[in-house]
DNA sequence: ACTATCACG
DNA sequence: ACGTACGTGATAGTC
């Protein structure tokens, strides 16, 4: 028995469009609902393996299916723009993989359905509905099937309606759910039923007298009474709805089976279609074609022999100095490196590189001559070619050059474009800047080491580093393009570039830690923890794994019944600032916020910056500057951008991070960066002046916000300004601001108005980087770092405050971020002209730690006051305030 | 792999 | 009316 699957394409769309959360594309453009859609539609040709499909949409949506009746307005919503926009998508996409799409002017889509589910049953075929919900439970047959995708933590399962199944949960057969609706009513659908009669009652109607005519017929007889008197007063309501109720099965389509019928979904069109969209996991469907594309052979010469580099190498840099490539980025370099080789000591674990440069064949360099080779590059530098290669920051190390002008990293240049994305290898760039998709190497070699996959894979190993470095080569040329013409490449040259050899430094030098200290803290928290764990067990009547919330949450809200339980969507929420206004409640409570702190302080500090200590007796963190949204730094293994400051206790942990022999740490913070980005960016004359009057901005602001003299001003109000000012920074709201100072909303709302009155071209300063945002789709630093913002154009409130938020904190926080990168040029410029040993090891946001020798301290602390306060020329002044100390709890 | 929590700017 | 602060990373528990 042949087989047919017909979608309600809207509806599946729709479903599809609230179950997965928004994807944008890196165009800008949505794509959850065509995702979705994709998934849902994979999901049932895999089970189905149909011979025949067709995708039927409606003409116009919205539909009101009656509009006659406007007295019963639809409940359906308009649809999102964001949803409007995937339609022409996903019809593009089907009409590519071959699928049928059908629409009828003056049909809608479930009689289209209906139509063909009678013509194929007629022609004994087995038929599949596809629908997001249950209007076309109707159609259902011993040989129609209606399923329905639904996302249950987000896997999809499908529901299955049959006869039989449809009788066990309504009791009806499916024909009498027509007679059901026509008693009932559907609201989603306009369609009126009787008033006052609800399911329950319609079915039991139906049961006894089987059709909304006969119940008509016998209506004096119905009980209870209140169903008697609906069927009598409202009949033709209930004939009109049953009308309105049933799916045609007789449209004039001009169908024929024939038209449906499935053949070469998985083609070329579709699977650039697809590809477009970055569906990367349903490429997979598309594997001949795929298997086309990767089978380009790229030509190449080999040198294999360390005789032959130099050779070689002064060939490429022949070529490299023509005039044609005069003042180009003209070479691509691919170091192939094994770093788990490396990791074990077998010196830099590099197997060799391709260089490609315009105008010759590429060269593969594949042999035991890491130093010869590495002679051969550094001389290529030398000759001053344009260079462009991936991850330069994590080949210093090999190279061991200072900084070069001629020098560029893909990644970080396809980081500024977008700076969305987590990872920014190959495969990403040819997809976003070449539109060709390529495959990962984990796809290619799974978890095979480099050194194994080119030892024993050799052919398509080679082939995948080629690949490499023409997308290398290629994606740059476009990435380049991008940002000369966004206006971005003085940032990308002058800011980012140079910043790469500064994070490497700081990596390489790392920071000295007191490993007896360490653990001498860690065993005092440990004691601590024992006693303050037993007293817990006490209160609480029992012993209960005290870091799971789940646990925490019975004992606290269900055994002692505090009050004030608030729901997470998985338990009761223990989170601190709850558990802060339970202090007075129960004694548990203290003890259980006095046991988290100490046990984040262990696990997280004591114990887990012990474990990165190195033999040199010092940590060296790695810093990503290719992470963040709004172009700040990053701080990973360990994290010491988070070291504890704000308690005591945790403030303490500070003592252990100490310079080394002979040295001092100089702490630099600059003050309110943010607030003076705003100050200036907003040209806000009172807020200029404010900044000029004085030192203690919160306090000048409450004097200023709340009419009292500055001599008598209050710790309170201060704190109250000094919220609203960080408010201002992330994009006010009331409603945050009063969780914050635990104060009403209106209260709130009445700081902000106050604030906005002060300093009155802030709100304009705001509204105009959120209309701005909006216009662009992206904001922008004062250096030009821009972010994409696809919530702004969300139809879902939630997604557009924060996208609104987010236009109005990421110029301020990423100038900032500028600011102190170009601190960090200058003051690392200054220290090398001058010839100093003074080295810059950590960096904080607003704030650079530097290890000095004793006898340079004086000049080390002008030259990174005068670097950082002149980094960049604002309305307002920048100060900054330089620490000494002997580690670094002294130094801040 | 995901969630809750908490450390920092 | 809607439900919220902006940006990170590490740990432990849970599924």
């Amino acid at each position: 028995m042949k087989k047919i699957v017909l979608v309600d394409g809207h509806s599946i769309l729709n479903r599809a469009f609230y179950g997965v959360p928004d994807l944008t594309d890196h165009r800008g453009r949505h794509t959850n609902a065509v995702y979705g859609f994709l998934n849902i539609l994979f999901k049932v040709i895999d089970e189905e393996q149909p011979d025949c499909m067709s995708v039927a949409f409606d003409v116009k949506h919205p539909t009101f299916r009656h509009e006659m009746y406007s007295a019963y307005k639809g409940t359906r919503k308009p649809m999102p723009a964001e949803l409007h926009q995937q339609v022409p998508l996903i019809k593009d996409v089907l009409k590519a993989m071959n699928i049928q799409v059908i629409e009828c002017p003056g049909c809608e889509a479930d009689d289209i359905i209906g139509t063909i589910a009678c013509i194929a049953e007629k022609n004994d075929y087995k038929v599949t509905i596809i629908s997001g919900d249950r209007d076309l439970l109707q159609l259902v047959t011993e040989n129609v099937t209606l399923r329905i995708p639904k996302t249950k933590g987000g896997r999809t399962v499908v529901e299955d309606y049959n006869p039989d199944m449809i009788r066990e949960v309504y009791s009806l057969s499916p024909k009498q759910i027509i007679d059901l609706k026509g008693l009932m009513g559907d609201s989603s659908d306009n369609i009126p039923g009787l008033p006052g009669v609800g399911e329950k009652t319609a079915t039991k109607l139906l049961c006894e007298y089987g059709t909304v005519e006969n119940v008509i017929a016998h209506a004096e007889s119905i009980t209870p009474n209140k169903a008697k008197n609906a069927v009598l007063e409202h009949k033709e309501l209930a004939v009109l709805s049953k009308k309105l109720a049933t799916i045609k099965t007789d449209c004039e389509l001009g169908y024929s089976l024939a038209d449906s019928e499935i053949e070469d979904m998985f083609n070329e069109k579709a699977y650039v279609i697809i590809k477009d969209m970055e569906f990367k996991s349903m490429l997979d469907r598309f594997e001949n074609i795929e298997i086309n594309k990767e089978e380009e052979a790229f030509s190449y010469n080999t040198v294999s022999d360390a005789d032959k580099i130099p050779e070689a190498i002064s060939d490429i840099c022949r070529c490299a100095g023509s005039d044609d490539n005069a003042g180009r980025v003209s070479t691509a370099l691919y170091i192939i490196r094994d770093m788990k080789l490396h990791n074990e000591n077998y010196r830099y674990g590099v197997l060799g590189a391709i260089i490609d440069v315009d105008g010759a064949e590429p060269i593969l360099f594949l042999g035991q001559f890491e130093e010869e080779l590495k002679k051969g590059i550094i001389s290529l530098i030398n000759s001053g070619a344009g260079i462009v290669m991936y991850d330069v920051k994590e080949q210093l190390d090999y190279l061991d050059i200072l900084y070069r002008k001629n020098v560029w990293d893909a990644g970080i240049a396809a980081y500024l474009i977008n700076p969305l994305t987590d990872t920014y290898t190959g495969a990403d760039i040819s997809r976003d800047f070449l539109g060709e998709q390529i495959k990962e190497y984990q796809e290619l070699f799974g978890k095979s080491t480099v050194y194994e996959a080119c030892y024993e894979n050799r052919e398509s190993f080679i082939n995948y580093c080629m690949k490499q470095c023409s997308v290398l080569k290629r994606g740059f040329c476009e990435i380049k393009k991008k940002l000369e013409q966004e206006d971005m490449y003085e940032l990308y040259r002058d800011i980012e570039m140079p910043l790469l050899y500064i994070l490497y430094n700081m990596e390489k030098e790392g920071i000295g830690v007191d490993k007896d200290a360490l653990s001498e803290y860690g065993k005092s928290l440990s004691d601590s923890i024992l006693s303050l764990e037993k007293q817990i067990y006490e209160y609480a009547g029992e012993e209960f794994n005290i870091n799971s919330p789940k646990q925490l949450g019975v004992i606290l809200f269900e055994k002692l019944k505090l009050p004030f339980a608030k729901k997470t969507k998985t338990g009761y929420s223990t989170s601190a600032d709850i558990l802060d206004k339970l202090r007075g409640e129960d004694p548990i409570v203290n003890a259980v916020l006095e046991y988290r702190t100490l046990t984040k302080l262990k696990s997280t500090y004591a114990d887990g910056l012990a474990a990165f200590i190195r033999e040199d007796g010092r940590i060296h963190g790695k810093f990503n500057q290719t992470k963040t949204a709004t172009g700040r730094i990053s701080s990973m293994e360990p994290n010491l951008q988070n070291i504890p400051i704000r308690m005591e206790l945790g403030r303490k942990i500070r003592k252990v991070f100490v310079p080394k022999a002979g040295c001092v740490f100089l702490d630099a913070d600059y003050s309110q960066i943010e607030l003076r980005v705003l100050a200036h960016m907003s040209g806000d004359e009172s807020m200029i002046e404010a900044y000029n009057e004085g030192e203690d901005i919160h306090a000048i602001t409450a004097s200023k916000v709340f009419h009292v003299p500055l001599e008598e001003m209050t710790p309170d109000l201060r704190r109250k300004a000094k919220a609203v000012n960080f408010g201002i920074i992330y994009g006010i709201s009331a409603f945050a601001l009063s969780q914050d100072l635990d104060i009403t909303k209106k209260e709130a709302d009445e700081y902000i108005k106050k604030y906005f009155e002060t300093y009155s071209k802030i709100k304009g300063f705001l509204d105009g980087l959120v209309s701005s945002a909006k216009k662009l789709g992206y904001s922008v630093t004062e250096f030009n770092r821009k972010r994409p913002i696809p919530e702004l154009s969300s139809s879902n409130f939630v997604q557009r405050s924060f996208g609104e938020r987010v236009a109005m904190n990421a110029p301020i926080q990423g100038t900032a971020a500028d600011i102190i990168k170009i601190a960090m040029i200058r003051v690392e410029r200054k220290l090398y002209e001058e010839k100093l040993n003074t080295k810059l090891i950590l960096q904080v946001h607003d704030e650079l730690l530097l290890e000095t020798p004793y006898d340079e301290v004086e000049r080390a602390s002008e030259i990174l006051r005068e670097e950082m306060v002149h980094a960049v020329n604002m309305a307002v002044n920048m100060e900054v305030e330089v620490k000494e100390g002997s580690d670094w709890y002294e130094a801040k």
